[in-house]
DNA sequence: ATTTTTCTACGAAAAAATTCGTAATAAAAT
DNA sequence: ATTTTATTACGAATTTTTTCGTAGAAAAAT
């Protein structure tokens, strides 16, 4: 089989909720992503198979049940989708996109002097 | 028409051709985008075409030709999209995401100035 | 004048992603 | 023992996105 390089968009939330819990069965993951969206228990079963297929995620058989565990690394996955995501969104410029992220609410004030001693650590070795 | 809220990623393709250029044909977005990947005329003229229902575009007949433009705004878009894949690929934390995305090489000293000035900026302000 | 090129419109095929129904079966509950 | 519940497998339907072919008409080239 031809290995896909990107998660899809439905896949990347199984992998959170992978990634969140280190491990799950159908059912939890089926639970956590219910509580996001309307989502029928074999929708996520099959999504599930068809990500054990692409080898996204791991599973182990444990008497009747699946286990399963993310085989992507979150960082290794989260740097590729964000570098296309800065392609695609922001014309491949990555400060652009950082000044837009940290003008959100969302980003508090500790948060803000964090990624500023990061700044710094990361001007030293350029 | 129920109104779609996000762009889809061949849309966004478009759109950025549309926001760089300020207005253009299909002919010259076509031009354009055949540089990054292989595309037929008619694959990005039907794509304009469903933009321009969607509203995502607007045009006006110049003669024979269409000229298009950028319905969404730029930025507008751009923390639409970002809210969304923060959400999606970093568990809904801005400060992840741009630790992550200033961890590469893309991102000269430079741009880091900017961004810390910008920062500091922020931080007056809240 | 005729032919060739260049547009748009539009339908529909193809591909990709998502959703769900049914069957088989194992485990748990009664 | 029988019934109910929970699980996987799997095919197929549905929806969304992308691609393309064909037709008609205007403009340009010959």
């Amino acid at each position: 089989m031809k290995q896909p390089t990107k998660p899809t968009e439905s896949e990347l939330e199984i992998l959170q909720i992978l990634w969140r819990k280190g491990a799950a069965t159908v059912r939890q993951v089926n639970d956590e992503l219910s509580r996001q969206k309307e989502v029928g228990y074999t929708t996520t079963l099959k999504l599930m198979q068809i990500m054990h297929e692409k080898n996204f995620v791991t599973r182990t058989e444990e008497g009747r049940y699946h286990i399963y565990q993310a085989a992507l690394e979150e960082e290794n996955t989260q740097k590729l989708l964000l570098d296309r995501f800065i392609d695609t969104a922001f014309r491949g410029s990555a400060s652009r996109m950082v000044m837009q992220a940290l003008g959100n609410q969302s980003v508090s004030k500790d948060e803000l002097d964090e990624i500023k001693a990061w700044i710094e650590t990361l001007e030293n070795n350029k």
